[in-house]
DNA sequence: GCAGATACGTTTAAGGTATATACAGTTCTG
DNA sequence: CAGAACTGTATATACCTTAAACGTATCTGC
């Protein structure tokens, strides 16, 4: 994972469009790009991206690892075939309503189960210099739909897009961060270092004494979009009041 | 990177808070952990998280690789120790203005200029169980000293606080990630594309012809917390239309 | 002053990782 | 039916983190 290949961008989007061209002769291959991508997954949903070696991949089709190398170019790619591997699937957002409110809400929501459900994605998805496939550009797409009919510029759907896509991002991070044991152990050790130092941070020591770290019954996901949305609705209706 | 050795919460907290007993017999050390970090960060900053070995460490002391463990627990603790030394300073909001929204836009603007200025830092806080040392708290502090003023309850300000540094992270992420060179290939190769399969993505097709992607002159940081600010004011009094 | 305890840094080595290269075997094409 | 083209394997390189054993430097208690 460490060293920057060159990597060659047509290679790379080729295969994740699935524009290669079969030769015909030589052994049929006993693999495909997309068998692969799942075996991937199924490794990273369950142990996390850092388990995910060409040779576990390979293990999966009792096969060696550098077999693996004839479908892919190497591991980067690798990771961006399981990206597109789990974003099948783009979401048909007609059911959620008729305003773009509803709508890109519900494509938030469908988007964050995603992320949930693959943990590892956020990480794959963080990665530098990623380059995006059909199914990617699916969701893409129909974000951009169900924000077409604020009215906004194209550029401002775009930037409107933009906070949406991160404020899922960030919160599915908080919320996989998040756990039980670890957070409460932290909890205590932290509790007590800042009882040594509370000088050092006294609107901390007070927030925490106020409950701001309690568990909170507010999904933050919600919270976060109401806000996020009223003040794309202001910029659409300068005068009224968000509802 | 890859192993998850069990980790031992007390030891991390006590080596971020430098809170360790000196022993008094044995030669002296010659290193310290926060020349170590240093030495870190500045790998980091020229090539990267990845860059980042524990030899190539050791080599900027010429000291052999094990050296390092005798200051560190491993690699996790390491890069714990890099962010809290770039994290060092939390800013003083009191030169921004007397309102909450110009503290916390303030705030927000440092926050995503210290990413910007160690692009690997992004990485290092998205990484699972993290633990926060005093540093990172004051970053904390000042952020919710910031919100104090807006009367939102303890648990509200916490999840202002948790959208506003999410949006820093989306931001300089979106930042980092572009690349002139690498930009302008991938566009002329998915342009390509999209072209060939305009039928499968409407929207965008119909957005980037109206140049939903070209340039833009608004820094989306600002467009942001514009919009999310708005938001949170909406919330404080909810009959005004935000200015 | 000196023995013993303790800590530092090195060497060695084990067990991972990605992937380059050379090769053996299989299958289609001319 | 020979040769080209392709698949998968074996081998090897160059990294990575970190465990274990060891020699040596330094302080503490006597």
């Amino acid at each position: 994972m460490a060293k920057e290949k060159p990597r060659d961008l047509r290679a790379g989007v080729a295969l994740l469009w699935g524009e290669q061209d079969q030769p015909t002769r030589g052994p049929k291959p006993s693999l495909t790009t997309q068998r692969i991508a799942a075996a991937a997954v199924v490794i990273a949903d369950a142990d996390g991206l850092d388990a995910v070696s060409m040779s576990k991949v390979a293990a999966e089709f009792d096969v060696s690892a550098m077999a693996l190398y004839r479908y892919v170019p190497g591991k980067a790619e690798l990771v961006e075939l399981m990206v597109e591997s789990v974003l099948a699937d783009a979401p048909d957002l007609s059911a959620a309503g008729d305003g773009w409110r509803q709508r890109i809400t519900e494509w938030a929501r469908r988007s964050a189960a995603v992320h949930r459900a693959h943990p590892w994605l956020l990480a794959a998805t963080a990665m530098r210099r990623q380059l995006m496939g059909p199914n990617q550009l699916g969701w893409l797409d129909s974000a951009l739909a169900a924000l077409e009919p604020t009215g906004l510029s194209a550029a401002e759907q775009h930037r409107v897009f933009v906070l949406v896509a991160g404020l899922v991002r960030t919160l599915v991070q908080q919320d996989l961060d998040f756990d039980e044991q670890h957070s409460r152990e932290w909890s205590r050790l932290t509790d007590e270092l800042l009882e040594r130092h509370a000088d050092r941070f006294p609107t901390l020591t007070r927030a925490i004494a106020a409950g701001a770290f309690a568990p909170d019954p507010v999904d933050p996901l919600e919270f976060g979009l109401a806000r996020m949305l009223d003040g794309v609705q202001l910029l659409l209706h300068p005068d009224d009041a968000a509802g």
